[in-house]
DNA sequence: TATTGTTATACTCTATAACTATA
DNA sequence: TATAGTTATAGAGTATAACAATA
């Protein structure tokens, strides 16, 4: 992490500053796969659904959360396009949820072909219960942390991350100029 | 997760700063899920190697890259505890790169049951390119960005990912203190 | 004919168990 | 007896293919 004046950045031109940004990320580059690493394996999720007596697989759990975050029904596709999944794969762990009543599918008025996913109230307990749990975990981790830090990480880490999801969408579209 | 002391007064305790925080943390739940999936799902791997003309599969291709940071050959052994999976996976991933000729196993010195895995040229400058790829897409992301904010992610993404590791870990010594 | 969802199947990634060789 | 690694096997998670019902 060399320190460097803003003027002095600028003044060298735009190729110099992508030297510099490939350099900052470069040194944040192996957090970035711990931090991944920490979300998805090392058990998290797991470990938040036996703490708050949640007892349905891990995918399943993502489908319950993502129902419960929208507090509105949700069509099977629909379900798959926010957790960027395939269709079958989301039938399978609704179909567990609701051999488990955590979930019941109701009739969609407008559309026949189509069902909407709707939470229990015991599956919505549940939800409730799994993500206090984990968002508990995470604000215990923010202890000692000032104010401004929190609503730094906050406002940067969502800035971040649409900025990287609509850069890699871009790649699609333009396929990689040559560098 | 409920507070001993109901009515406080505008001076904030301990139950008031959790409360804060897990108001912050909440709001960053979905892009904390959303950056997750951009980094192991997402095909942000398959399209790096593919960019940069790699041709193993994904999870060998971690073990080149944990390797390729750490400039020095490593035990199958170690390689697994850095990446935390079990020994057989790694002995797969190693296997297979081997025959692709991106490294070779040579005998430890020190220890006859062990043999250390080291990146040969190609593996080294596979590896190379890979990371080089990567960064190069983080980086553009960052574009726009001021010196300030990246500096700010950088910081802050670092000692998340640090406490939150830790956290997460003193929670397998004192198991749950119940609320 | 296109779209929503389901069933059946296959593939990828990682873990556990049993074994070998050296310490 | 304990440790480093390997081989063989099993499981979890997700994708693709083929199909059904409705639009």
């Amino acid at each position: 992490m060399s320190p460097q004046q803003p003027e002095e950045t600028s003044a060298r031109g735009p190729a110099r500053d992508q030297e510099l940004r490939e350099q900052e990320v470069l040194a944040v580059l192996p957090r970035l796969t711990q931090l991944g690493n920490v979300l998805n394996r090392g058990r998290l999720t797991e470990r938040a659904m036996e703490a708050s007596a949640v007892h349905v697989d891990r995918p399943a759990m993502s489908v319950l959360l993502m129902l419960h975050m929208s507090d509105q029904p949700l069509r099977v596709g629909e379900i798959a396009a926010r957790m960027q999944v395939v269709g079958p794969h989301v039938t399978r762990q609704v179909n567990e949820l609701q051999r488990r009543g955590l979930i019941v599918r109701v009739a969609d008025p407008e559309d026949r072909r189509a069902r909407l996913v709707e939470a229990t109230a015991e599956g919505a307990a549940a939800a409730e219960r799994y993500m206090r749990t984990l968002v508990g975990w995470f604000a215990d981790a923010l202890t000692g942390w000032s104010d401004q830090d929190r609503q730094d990480l906050g406002r940067l880490l969502g800035r971040f991350t649409d900025d990287l999801t609509a850069h890699l969408a871009a790649l699609d579209d333009h396929p990689a100029p040559e560098e």
